[in-house]
DNA sequence: TGCATAAGTGAATGAATATTCATTTATATT
DNA sequence: AATATAAATGAATATTCATTCACTTATGCA
């Protein structure tokens, strides 16, 4: 039996990644993909049933690579602060380590194709993050708030600042670069923010 | 000479919002937009240029319909909770008047096609929300802090409730729907985040 | 060594794509 | 009413698309 070629396999993953955050989901197709990987039309249909799938396999294993970095080193009974600033330190490694990764899940976050990913998540991470958050309240660490008005606060803004990083532009500054700083001074506001 | 038909103008691009908005970018195509509003694909061309500029044009449109409700009532004088929650108010309003609009805006904000919006955007409304931003800092009701670092915290937070709304689906619940006193209660912690 | 089997291929297919063009239609102005 | 002119059209074009299929290649195992 012929082996796979792991190489090969990666480096369509990695491509096809490159291609739809510098040319978006609609530059992007499986001929230029195949060219890109230096494979043929017909190898992409042995590693996935059909286009969708390829976006939603990728999806998921971005995702999860992003939620098990962002959890290393967490565990649920850690104190509030100390908890978040190392899922922020976390996430913000893997943003400097992976940024295309990051912005290609940010691309496809809103489409329909991800509403499986998202179920994913849920089901992989949901209880690590839930129990933290609960033994930060019972603790009274942490404000008891809806887990949306939670979630909204505890990483939108963390989200909203690599955003802006990764398109080198915000509001006032048409060549934005985030530094550590910043983030950190965001993080504390966040703290303060769902401090009791 | 024969006169322009508004109506025609207005389906084609209340169409195409739906259209991107329910199959993504790379679901949409000019033809079926075409067929859609009931016009031929030549019509199109007469109002647009091509297919990126109808997006462009459509974004833009819509992003100045958003800001400058978001502005509505707006002075540079207001104090910061008011003026903040005003803010709120008026894109609250604007969501749940145009939900389309706003979750069009969300799918293509991440793309390389947004730059030229945002420029846009950023000519149009930069001053009176910077001149606004200046005044609490100056009467001592906001933190001097970097604008992105401002941004990130004061509305990344409401879109992102705003996400989990349109999407019916949170890390937490599978079925979410956003509410007033949520809003209130996060615009409470945005509001005690950047108070001194 | 050679066989079984999965990996990998290149060319082909039919459908869908963006865009154009010669033509027709409606209307504001004369 | 006649005319000029921009709006609007439907059919056509060349290109690109996702996907398939008959075929070749490499390799673990007998």
């Amino acid at each position: 039996m012929r082996t796979r070629d792991v190489n090969k396999e990666n480096l369509i993953q990695e491509k096809a990644i490159e291609m739809i955050v510098k040319q978006g989901l609609d530059g992007f197709s499986m001929q230029k993909l195949a060219k890109a990987a230096n494979v043929s039309p017909a190898t992409l249909y042995i590693y996935y049933k059909d286009r969708d799938d390829l976006i939603t396999q990728l999806a998921t294993s971005v995702s999860n690579r992003l939620m098990e970095t962002s959890l290393k080193g967490m565990h649920p009974k850690m104190s509030f602060a100390d908890g978040l600033e190392l899922q922020w330190k976390n996430r913000m490694e893997f943003f400097f380590k992976y940024p295309l990764d990051v912005e290609f899940i940010e691309q496809i976050r809103y489409m329909p194709t991800y509403d499986s990913v998202r179920d994913n998540i849920r089901k992989n991470f949901g209880d690590v993050l839930g129990k933290f958050v609960h033994n930060a309240i019972n603790r009274g660490e942490l404000q008891p708030l809806p887990f949306e008005v939670y979630w909204s606060m505890a990483f939108a803004p963390l989200y909203q600042l690599i955003k802006f990083h990764a398109q080198g532009n915000s509001p006032a500054n048409a060549s934005f670069r985030i530094t550590d700083d910043m983030v950190k001074q965001t993080l504390e506001l966040v703290i303060k923010a769902l401090k009791p």
